[in-house]
DNA sequence: CTGTTAGCGCGTTCAA
DNA sequence: TTGAACGCGCTAACAG
């Protein structure tokens, strides 16, 4: 790979004079920027990156570290984050955490020798001295999606209360009482809230308090299809459930196919269920009967975190917010019938 | 961020000594290891990447360029390359082309500035000079899921021939003889594959060579549903269709449900269509009737990709692979009512 | 086994 | 406006 060295030898300048025109910080003569140019476009001159940084002690690169890569939020969340940062001259590294906190360490790390800038991220929650340690080492930080406590770093999330309130509000005005609740992990914020959440309006409403409707999985489509087989093996009979995440309501739905007459003493075949999930998925219409769902702005919330790290990285306030959600209400639709253009099978 | 300097001067040895602990290269007495191992845990010490990669001319860093983020087969297959690399002491830098030429031009100057250590990319196929300058310029490379004529580069991609076959031989076996198709971009290499394939199994089949029968897309949902609309509008009638990826599954699905009686002019009903899916999406078994689907195996791409790729990293020759696909067939299954325990709605 | 030193490629200061 | 020289933090080569 040819250096700057090259470039300044076969243009004939000194590398100083080189190096000004390249990075166009400095005035230089327009008959230098002309064999500058011309000889670093035809030795194919890419500047060294980890030189580059070595010196100006910056890379130009923002870390994001998802919880999970597979799971369209985050991928979406990704991509929007990336679309922002490229419109500001940043590059990002994504890296994916599987919802482990060890592994969200292990990355930690790997940012913090990279020197990014600064770094996006869905905190696990679990662990919180690591995290601490960056921010005192001086990284910009910036939550997305998740937050974790005693850390006073700008948060982009979704309104998770509303969103829960906006699904229940929804059940209950269809005649449901006897709604299942199957959560995120507590260790995880938005785990938390949303449960907070389903409780509370589950009261204000008058909906069944009975506590064998309410399960919890880690915000992995197998965690959900165990939820939902543990609230229905209680011998709970629910006639909707609210699903806290779109992973989860994958399995919550493969959960209830399976089910058929539940368990082995059930003499009474289980009614449709209805499922309503925070999160929506494009497939969501496509199922029988359709499922309605939260709507979760990835994309806002991707925007909104690069703009936040990057006012944090040149010295501005970062700011904090809450993203409002929306309901998606396909009550109304058809339903089922992937493959057709009739309804029914 | 204390440096190497810091902890050398804490622990009361040279630079020297401080590196070759912390590296843990060249022999050291028990002595002065304690002691740097403990003052670089007092400062919180994390290596300088960027100055690391100067000096070492290596940055243990793979490169991954997926063509769609939010595709399932690429964050699928991305997540298993990331498990590989790690595993094999190597961190993944995921970017994202969203299907765009110009974008993957300008994530492979970004990368070849980073000095990555090599790059497993999923090209467009477009234009193959930026490829070209790359591989010229003696950066190891690897081409997963696709591949670009021209360049002599190991490949590891899926046995699209057979997958596209195992589609046509058994929709044929069901009684299926107008049976659509919705292509892929013919620049990509994938694209070219499937159609290739779907013309010769369809000829010798004798299925219907119908030419209205055949539609092509980007790999992207919305394409999908304007192929589909786009064969409906033709006039023809399928009975079935082969859709070249999963996105576009979506797409098609979509459109089938819209469709209802097709057309202004429609005096007939559409009957069902069968829908069967080049990647096996997670849903597929909820909707009525459920998608059956060719297994496109992104694990073990991603896996066999780092595995090759990290072979010629190190000199050894990379291995090129076809991935055996095999056919999910669930028209046994009841499909439909995701939300109930009972078949229908 | 350890200390000293050179230099990776670049941006930037100081003189000219 | 330009050239020369320094040093960012680290590893490796050499001498002890």
């Amino acid at each position: 790979m040819a250096t700057i060295k090259d470039v300044a030898a076969l243009a004939g300048v000194s590398l100083g004079t080189a190096s000004r025109v390249l990075s166009g910080s400095s005035q230089t003569s327009p008959d230098s920027r002309a064999r500058v140019t011309a000889a670093a476009k035809e030795l194919n001159y890419i500047a060294n990156g980890p030189a580059r940084s070595l010196r100006r002690s910056r890379t130009d690169v923002l870390g994001l570290l998802v919880s999970d890569i597979r799971n369209p939020f985050f991928s979406e969340l990704a991509h929007a984050a990336e679309r922002e940062a490229q419109r500001r001259g940043y590059t990002v590294l994504l890296a994916n955490a599987d919802e482990d906190a060890d592994q969200e360490a292990a990355y930690l790390r790997t940012f913090a020798s990279q020197r990014i800038d600064g770094l996006l991220i869905a905190p696990q929650g679990s662990d919180v001295t690591p995290l601490h340690a960056l921010r005192d080492g001086g990284l910009p930080l910036v939550f997305v999606d998740r937050s974790v406590e005693g850390l006073d770093v700008p948060t982009i999330g979704t309104d998770n209360e509303d969103g829960v309130r906006r699904a229940l509000t929804w059940l209950h005005g269809r005649g449901h009482r006897e709604v299942a609740f199957v959560g995120g992990p507590p260790e995880v914020s938005t785990g938390r809230e949303r449960r907070a959440a389903f409780l509370r309006f589950r009261d204000e409403l008058g909906l069944s308090a009975d506590p064998r409707l309410v399960a919890h999985g880690d915000f992995r489509a197998e965690s959900g299809v165990e939820a939902m087989h543990a609230v229905l093996a209680s011998g709970a009979r629910p006639t909707a459930v609210l699903s806290a995440d779109g992973l989860m309501t994958l399995g919550v739905a493969r959960a209830l196919r399976e089910a058929g007459p539940v368990g082995a003493d059930a003499a009474e075949p289980l009614d449709a269920v209805e499922i309503v999930s925070f999160d929506d998925l494009d497939w969501f219409s496509l199922v029988s009967p359709p499922i309605s769902a939260v709507r979760n702005d990835a994309t806002a919330i991707g925007r909104l975190g690069v703009t936040a790290l990057v006012d944090v990285i040149e010295g501005r306030p970062g700011a904090s917010h809450r993203v409002a959600t929306s309901f998606v209400d396909r009550s109304g639709e058809p339903g089922g019938s992937a493959g057709s253009a009739e309804a029914g099978a």
